[in-house]
DNA sequence: CTGTATCCCGTGCGATACTG
DNA sequence: CAGTATCGCACGGGATACAG
């Protein structure tokens, strides 16, 4: 229910603030990455790529996310319940800027001796 | 003293998790902006551009992103003391990225009704 | 399978005072 | 001017149990 969209109140200092108020958090950057990567992701299957993870903030996270607009949630009324999530159109407007910082990152990791695939 | 880069004890996740790692937190972001737009900033100088953030913040943000390699400082042995802060040349690799999150989010605000100059 | 609902805790951050 | 040093608290996040 709280959307960091609407949470007025306070001062906006600037785009970058802006930004940065809308993927924070621990999980936004890793989420986006995978859902963009593989297109479109279920619920359960962005558990397991999370291992570190609960069901609250996975929820909670996603939430957040749908509210800003960032990515999509399609849920399928069937039985057993089947919910998809995928990266918005506006949600992949970020997308570049979270590749070159999954390279980025890579690269540091590399050179600090701890290589990574993913 | 707490180095991001030398947290060991807790899995890496891929380099999108050691990113934002390395520039999240409330005003990180925004601090990289500044100094790149202004080449170089001092400690006061900073703190009038944030006006929101302590002085604790400040250094505590400062000597973070040092740690990290991302921002120099540079100290003039005179009085009134006088030191300088600027983007290293490793933060440099960050700012194509920071610059699109600026661009990204000036347009959000303004199509949510709240435009921003800087 | 896809979530809610509670309870609980560490720490990121704020406020304030003080210093070389 | 450029910081330290304390104190304190809200809140982001964790653990666990339960539900449609």
């Amino acid at each position: 229910m709280k959307s960091n969209l609407t949470d007025s109140g306070m001062v906006q200092q600037c785009g970058v603030d802006y930004a940065f108020k809308r993927i924070g958090g621990k999980y936004k950057g890793r989420i986006l990455w995978h859902l963009y990567s593989k297109k479109v992701l279920r619920y359960g299957e962005l558990r397991r790529i999370l291992p570190d993870i609960t069901t609250k903030m996975l929820t909670q996270t996603l939430r957040e996310l749908e509210d800003d607009k960032l990515v999509t949630r399609k849920v399928y009324h069937e039985v057993p319940p089947k919910v998809e999530y995928a990266v918005s159109e506006t949600g992949m407007e970020l997308i570049p800027f979270i590749k070159h910082l999954h390279v980025w990152g890579n690269k540091q990791l590399e050179k600090e001796g701890f290589p990574c695939e993913s």
